[in-house]
DNA sequence: AAGTGGTCTAGACCACCTT
DNA sequence: AGGTGGTCTAGACCACTTA
């Protein structure tokens, strides 16, 4: 573990220490090498990071407004525990504002909109084809940031963001996605035709059991 | 503008000195002292503060978190425009939370939760005769923490707390608490009303125009 | 090219938990 | 009382902006 820091530092971009760290310290929790519970002690992660106690306390309240670690004053930080309980809040809290940023969505969405949404689509099975994770998961990001921005609600997208890197990241170490890609393009596909439709009960049942069907996908791999 | 920082140093606990930035920091956002757009330079929260770098740092990462500021790194921080789009999007995040805590608390409540919940209301009604403000607010927040504690989802009660002092500092600033006392004993008695028959649809709808009204009325009270 | 101001380092300080 | 480890200070460093 004497990897220096700069394993993070992608292309020319110039990035501060403290954004370093806290891309570090993520890698480090999710990956499981800091286990649930334990104590982030700012002297160890000094020698491990090679740096000094300010870029580290800033990466860890950082991570504490992502939920990922705690930090109680005068006694230190501990990594959270990512259990069941907490997956299950995290997706039904994302579940609410999804559903209500979709029917927000529909409000304000024009044929333009739509053509686009189609096309993202179209790429989305274009690479499921051709099993090209990554150009997957650009995809299906395109797809609900499209519609999401059109519901013009930074705050409620700012929550989603917030916690997708969290979740991606938990789905990617289950290992699960490649059993779902049918699935979404299916779910995909409902939402796309109540938004064509213009039907909002269509689209809220649809957009529902999309976030419910992620969640419960990702409940069952956790359950091994 | 001389003052000291300990203007927050509240009874005998042990605060650490960010924190206590951290409080006033709030406090001179919202009392419109650093308006809105300010550029909020270390060098100078130094001078007014009395402390040094770090406590000013953590207190601003920490309010980044909230909402309230944006750092830019390399740039600094400065004081986000909290119009009134602003104040809608965080209504409209508070209201679908609040709305789905409510239902998911009605799958658990027992009866002598309800209990509790009819006498909160039974003293925040008393309070209000006596125009007691402070206990008022007191009872209020106890109503509504009491109920969402049910629905068992730390991290949806997480989002709606960060936001609540933002939201009664505002409340508070546009001094409109005194004219919606009325409608807020209707709306609790109805929301209680829903609870007690167990009825699922009826209580949908009591939480949600509760959460619509309270937006309604700051956002017209801004308006001036 | 100089100035401004955010960022980082090193070390002192002090709260909290043991013995 | 001593040790551990979080917190704070002072000053050096360096990215970004203006002229």
């Amino acid at each position: 573990m004497k990897e220096f820091i700069n394993r993070v530092q992608q292309d020319g971009k110039v990035d501060t220490t403290y954004s370093k760290v806290r891309e570090c310290l993520r890698r480090d929790i999710l990956s499981n090498y800091f286990a649930p519970g334990t104590r982030l002690k700012i002297a160890e992660l000094i020698k491990l990071y090679n740096v000094s106690q300010m870029p580290i306390r800033e990466a860890l309240q950082q991570l504490q407004g992502e939920g990922l670690i705690i930090i109680e004053p005068h006694k230190g930080a501990y990594v959270r525990e990512l259990d069941e309980k907490f997956v299950s809040n995290i997706y039904d809290i994302r579940r609410i504002i999804e559903v209500f940023l979709t029917l927000e969505s529909l409000k304000k969405v024009t044929d333009r909109d739509i053509k686009k949404l189609f096309q993202t689509q179209k790429n989305y099975e274009k690479a499921s084809v051709k099993r090209d994770v990554e150009s997957m998961l650009k995809c299906n990001s395109q797809f609900h940031t499209t519609l999401y921005q059109l519901a013009d609600n930074d705050e409620a997208l700012h929550i989603i963001e917030k916690h997708s890197q969290l979740i991606n990241s938990l789905r990617l170490s289950y290992g699960f996605e490649g059993n779902r890609v049918e699935e979404v393009i299916v779910e995909h596909r409902e939402i796309l035709e109540a938004i064509s439709l213009r039907d909002e009960k269509l689209l809220e049942k649809a957009a529902t059991s999309h976030c419910l069907n992620a969640k419960a996908n990702l409940l069952a791999a956790m359950k091994n």
